[in-house]
RNA sequence: UGGGCUGUAGCCAAGCGGUAAGGCACCAGACUUUGACUCUGGCAUGCGCUAGUUCGAAUCUAGCCAGCCCAG
């Protein structure tokens, strides 16, 4: 009998050759699409017509296709951290959790309760078994444009084995939408999603006043000697290195260098204050055994269109309560502090750093301090 | 009131007789699993106003207006 696996279908181009891809290696596949986020009537359209686009693909592969209901556990998990974050003056990344929780998570629950034990998704990302980690790692994509394990640092280790990426073998978006289109799907020239998955036209500004209830109040933008420049319309819209909407002419473009959420003010400053070589992470997922990794080099990416840049743990400490106790977290509870060789622009709280070897595997990350 | 200085796009600013640089801001598009960054494109038939000199004026002249500074 067929090995079993359950594809995650966005009703998407990847996520459909994806299921192409499986079953010419023989799999059974069972695609499944998630209900995920529904405020309003038109994200309930969105929702559906996705969910439409993924059973047709699946009808027309002669596969089975399953909705899942996973609404409750998205807001939870990932829109309240959300809020949260921002609330902080952070600038969190919701995929980041949403693949911790949701596609790797829940997701991979259901498949277990329907006695699936692979889970697959159209993700552009490798998993190979690798000799010096003596287990599957997963790897960077093969183009680097559109490698996404930057959003795959979280998912705990011991799936990996269980995680198939069918789109690994493949480099471009050209050669997946040609697959498409040679069998024929109507979704081969869909284009892209881009922006967060929940946040709709009106951003994500209409998005935290909306469902977070955060009420922005305007405040100073400042330099960092304390002189005030313009006014904000609420920290939560700026996030550090920004640009554009400041509205301040100044001799040289200023950029978001800071926030306070406490004073409710904006710092500003020009390009050479983004750069920083340190920082310190929190929250940290090895996807392999770390012990290996202390004081060494290694290459990380502090944002998800960053240059992957050289540097070291300098300090791993182990996080402890105010009572002394070693607190217990899910993920590790560790903090640790980086060193780049370069220093990095826009190194910002809430963004996440994550490392790869010398030949570009994941070997895990943190949340950004 | 007298003396001096200034008046070029939303902001800053070059130009000093030959047909309006540049920066910032803003807008549009590209890129994008971050409304970040980056990239590309747009952005004064007109230089406070009015008259004059000149083939030709933002540039020279006169008057007026506005603002700033110093004197009293």
């Amino acid at each position: 009998m067929a090995k079993k696996v359950l594809l995650g279908m966005s009703g998407g181009v990847d996520s459909s050759v994806s299921a192409i891809l499986l079953k010419k290696q023989g799999y059974q596949v069972i695609g499944a699409t998630m209900r995920l986020w529904e405020n309003n009537n038109l994200e309930k359209e969105k929702n559906d017509k996705s969910i439409q686009d993924a059973k047709k693909v699946c009808e027309k592969l002669g596969i089975e296709h399953k909705v899942f209901d996973l609404r409750e556990e998205f807001k939870k998990d990932v829109v309240k951290n959300f809020l949260e974050q921002y609330e902080n003056g952070k600038t969190p990344n919701p995929c980041v959790e949403c693949n911790k929780s949701i596609k790797f998570g829940a997701f991979f629950e259901i498949a277990k309760k329907l006695g699936i034990s692979k889970v697959a998704t159209g993700h552009y990302a490798k998993i190979e078994y690798s000799n010096k980690y003596n287990q599957k790692v997963i790897l960077r994509a093969n183009e680097q444009k559109k490698d996404q394990t930057y959003f795959l640092y979280y998912i705990p280790r011991e799936k990996i084995e269980n995680i198939i990426f069918p789109l690994q073998d493949y480099n471009t978006k050209e050669e997946i939408r040609k697959i498409a289109s040679e069998n024929n799907l109507e979704v081969a020239t869909k284009k892209d999603s881009q922006e967060i998955c929940f946040i709709d036209e009106q951003g994500y500004q209409q998005f935290l006043t909306k469902c977070g209830k955060i009420k922005p109040r305007k405040g100073k933008i400042i330099l960092k000697d304390g002189t005030a420049l313009g006014e904000h319309m609420g920290y939560v819209n700026y996030t550090i290195g920004q640009r554009k909407g400041l509205k301040i002419s100044y001799k040289e473009p200023l950029y978001v260098i800071g926030l306070d959420p406490k004073k409710n003010e904006v710092i500003v400053g020009n390009e050479k204050d983004l750069y920083k070589d340190f920082l310190f992470a929190k929250d940290i997922n090895w996807q392999v055994p770390k012990m290996q990794y202390e004081g060494k080099i290694l290459y990380a990416k502090v944002r998800y269109r960053a240059n992957i840049a050289k540097c070291k743990i300098e300090k791993i400490e182990i996080e402890k309560a105010e009572n002394g106790k070693v607190e217990i977290k899910e993920i590790g509870n560790e903090k640790i502090k980086i060193k780049f060789e370069e220093p990095q622009r826009a190194i910002t709280p809430g963004q996440s750093i994550v490392f790869y070897d010398e030949e570009g595997v994941l070997l895990g990350g943190g949340i950004i301090e």
